[in-house]
DNA sequence: ATTGGAGATGAAAGCACTTACAATATTACC
DNA sequence: GGTAATATTGTAAGTGCTTTCATCTCCAAT
């Protein structure tokens, strides 16, 4: 922590400061005899050796690059914890950069944090990949610098790892359970058509039709996903209801659409379940929050990371690892959906 | 974005790597003509320095250290964000620390950050300073090398400035309030010790006091503020009460802990404001899920933030800086409190 | 005693920048 | 046109590490 060289230590400790690098980086080329003298100085004078130079001779400062549209988005935030923690166990830090939603300002942040030198850049959240491609250059163009991991997208291109959980299948299978608990006219409310939004909305639509239920007008998007828009989203509904619009069901791309529908079906003095059943997605900590409490799919963002991370320390270390891994959500049963 | 040296650039362009080095760092002892020679050579190759040299050079990579407990923590997250956009806005990046509520592992990720040779740390969240000098001894320490910010938290040392919010004023008007809305029995539901928790407590107690109704048994401790414990919370109060404990009011150190409350009201059927009025601390996403929506304090985050970076910035750049600046909050009334 | 080879060590050349200082070019002024 | 002052540029010495390659030590095998 002091503000000494190897070759200080190197002096200190009576042999050259090539033997202090290799017990510094853990080789084995050092006999146990000079290896304890070495590490005695270095605890004595509690020496740290300067990650500049360090990261200008290695090529690496050991950092990651963590970009995400909002860190203060309840999912993401959990997201972005999850991963600090499993980096840092794994001797890498972190460097943080909110992106914001639009292409522009993602390519920025790229380039900030490859210019930043990162070992790997991790994308946390399905927006994003883009459908045309070449609003995915930006991507492509980073991976040919360091691998870069989406975490809740897919993407197929060179060092390109995609960690994604199996949206359509948990969509479809929490519109079915509506279904047979006897809810025909089920509307479905989302925000987003990023990759994983897509995939969500396919499930829906999937699960309606095979029961012939799917009607166009059930599907609901609203422009925002954000939890200040809560109010606007229960608007939303109650003008759509006023219109004629016919639901007892509502399944949400998440939470904080679910909580404007729960807004909407307490104005209207309508009873959850019995009037409205409503589904959110994400299982965040807004589903403890209201009254009856929110039915939502977990997404296991913990298993996502873990998995997100050991795959990269897989790629850093030079081991061919999987370039698309996708785990099963489950649907958590609460006050909102009739359990089964 | 290649992979070039300034030695490509500066043969390219026909000058020395000296005045390369001098156009990127923007000296103006670089003729008009020259700089716009090598900047074409720069911008066509898309030359980008290399960090680490750099680094090693200047001794900073304009990177600063985020810490906090938890980033997951929805008021945390939140300063996270305004933080991490503001620093960048300032040509500086985020690395992120998440320490969790021990000293020891602070201690340890304050290290991290040091031996990273970030250009300062900040400590976001009260519960970095300790009752006992000794337990903030890393921090003094730490201030030895980089200048050290604290938000929601004051501490007086050498090179550490503080950023407080006037919780005590917060709370106490807050109490106050509810006291002239009727309410004399108001139980204090609070978790945490720390700084601003320390603050929040006298802020009721000196209002309890003044009008004569404090009462040591109205001081409530729960064991933690996590988000998770809502029902545990509840459970808490109802026990409370079935023990005879009577109270038509809470207030809250947190809105986790006032949601708790509310829990309780609810299961116990009590109606909300009438029969149990809450106030909750932070204005919190929260405070806008549950029925009637939760009357909470707002400490002004971004305003706290963005005076934290015009004085990191200032220090930074060899200013004399106020050491410790002050904030005051304000009372957001929703339904959980009578309207004044 | 000799040789070969493994293991340990050191010298020195990177790594890609910044910057003090020296050298040169340019301008201003008489 | 000459000189001093100033603006511009280049040389070279850091910055603190890693790592290759050569050297040296030591011991087992012959």
């Amino acid at each position: 922590m002091t503000n000494m060289t190897i070759y200080d230590i190197s002096e200190k400790a009576g042999v050259s400061i090539a033997t202090v690098s290799r017990v510094l980086n853990g080789s084995n080329n050092v006999s146990e005899k000079t290896k304890k003298k070495v590490l005695d100085v270095i605890n004595q004078y509690e020496y740290t050796p300067n990650a500049f130079a360090r990261g200008l001779g290695l090529n690496s400062m050991n950092t990651i690059g963590l970009m995400c549209a909002d860190s203060s988005d309840l999912y993401l935030a959990k997201a972005i914890y999850y991963i600090e923690q499993l980096l840092r166990a794994n001797g890498y830090d972190s460097i943080l950069c909110c992106s914001g939603y639009d292409l522009e300002s993602k390519e920025k942040a790229m380039d900030v944090l490859i210019s930043k030198k990162v070992d790997s850049v991790i994308l946390i959240g399905s927006n994003y990949i883009y459908e045309k491609d070449e609003d995915n250059k930006y991507i492509v163009d980073a991976a040919a610098q360091v691998p870069v991991m989406l975490l809740n997208a897919a993407f197929d291109a060179p060092n390109v790892y995609s960690i994604v959980s199996d949206d359509f299948t948990s969509m479809y299978e929490a519109t079915t359970q509506m279904i047979h608990s006897g809810i025909s006219d089920i509307l479905y409310f989302y925000n987003s058509t990023s990759y994983s939004g897509k995939r969500k909305l396919a499930g829906y639509r999937t699960a309606m039709e095979e029961h012939g239920l799917l009607k166009s007008g059930n599907l609901m998007q609203f422009y925002s996903g954000s939890h200040e828009d809560i109010h606007a989203m229960g608007s939303q509904l109650e003008k759509a209801a006023e219109k004629g619009l016919s639901f007892h069901g509502v399944i949400a791309a998440d939470d904080n659409l679910a909580l404007g529908a729960v807004k909407y079906a307490q104005n209207a003095g309508l009873r959850i379940p019995e009037d409205l059943a409503i589904v959110g997605y994400n299982n965040s900590l807004l589903t403890t929050c209201c009254t009856p409490e929110l039915t939502s799919i977990d997404n296991k963002l913990e298993t996502l990371c873990q998995h997100l991370i050991t795959t990269l320390m897989g790629v850093l270390t030079g081991n061919e690892m999987p370039k698309k891994t996708i785990f099963s959500g489950e649907i958590i049963s609460r006050g909102t959906t009739f359990s089964k």
